[in-house]
DNA sequence: AATGGTCCTTCCAGTCACTGGAAGGTCAAG
DNA sequence: CTTGACCTTCCAGTGACTGGAAGGACCATT
């Protein structure tokens, strides 16, 4: 039993990508149009929803909608370079990699303050003194709240 | 010597927020709209470089715009709890730290995925096999794409 | 044939936190 | 008096959706 002619609601809950999602990547050309009824209907087959099933995953692992056209490419060029994905993948791996340490970097600090804060009904905050940018108490690290933000502020 | 009557671009170098950002800020009501020169230039005083100090370490520190206004709130608020504070900060790690376990899991299988692929110019690719769905080769964990997306599913 | 409920369609607006750019006014120096 | 750096406002775009309104289609029942 194959399943052709599906509606989007169909092929939304058999791929996990939401209906409005499906049209909104038709919208900026990630799929191609779906074909139509005679309602004007889109009607999915199964390899458009293999290809749905492609984009929910590779987004599932963080690739952005851009690199995910480009792996989609990959992926239905039969004479790609194993390289090509390769690269693509591991400037993924390197940015979720700065993500993490800036996430690191915050965390640090914040989990800092926040043991130094008796998180009472007193006024008395660390957490607010140091964004205020007062001199930290003399205990140990200074945590200070110092993370550079991402690359290209251009 | 005091610093008071800065312009908007002084006051932006001074507190490492881009001017544009501090005319942003103010549109939206995290800080009150400037005093004005006689031509309409935004005029700003020690206070306001402090306040921006503090909401550009916050944000730093990666709270939202809308948690940086609750926590200039309770800067300002002499009778604060900091317990007030301390959930504020505490909320926010929460957060961080399920934003690290989503980038940890999606960076575990991005590298198991990356380190099967030869990256050659064959175009044979585990990569693509995985995102296409198609069952791992036999090799030890499977490190298969399944990261659940964030709270909210509509 | 009418009704109801669930699907589908398009289009517009909102999210978050800015950022870029255009068009024009102001200020200080030379 | 011109130059150039600064300032002003307003509009649009980013990324990746998501919500909702208004209206058409389909199917089953009455």
């Amino acid at each position: 039993m194959t399943t052709g002619g599906m509606n989007i609601g169909e092929v939304a809950k058999r791929s996990g990508v939401p209906a409005k999602t499906i049209r909104y990547y038709e919208s900026i050309g990630l799929i191609r149009p779906a074909e139509r009824s005679a309602a004007g209907y889109r009607i999915y087959g199964d390899r458009e929803l293999q290809t749905l099933r492609f984009i929910q995953r590779a987004r599932n692992l963080g690739f952005s909608v851009k690199q995910v056209g480009a792996l989609l490419a990959l992926w239905q060029d039969r004479a790609r370079a194993s390289g090509d994905v390769k690269a693509v993948a591991r400037r993924h791996l390197d940015e979720i990699d700065r993500r993490m340490a800036e996430l690191q970097s915050m965390r640090d600090t914040l989990e800092h303050l926040i043991g130094r804060c008796h998180g009472d009904h007193r006024p008395d905050c660390p957490i607010l003194a140091d964004l205020a940018g007062e001199p930290a108490q003399a205990d140990g690290g200074s945590g200070r709240a110092r993370v550079e933000r991402s690359g290209a502020d251009g």
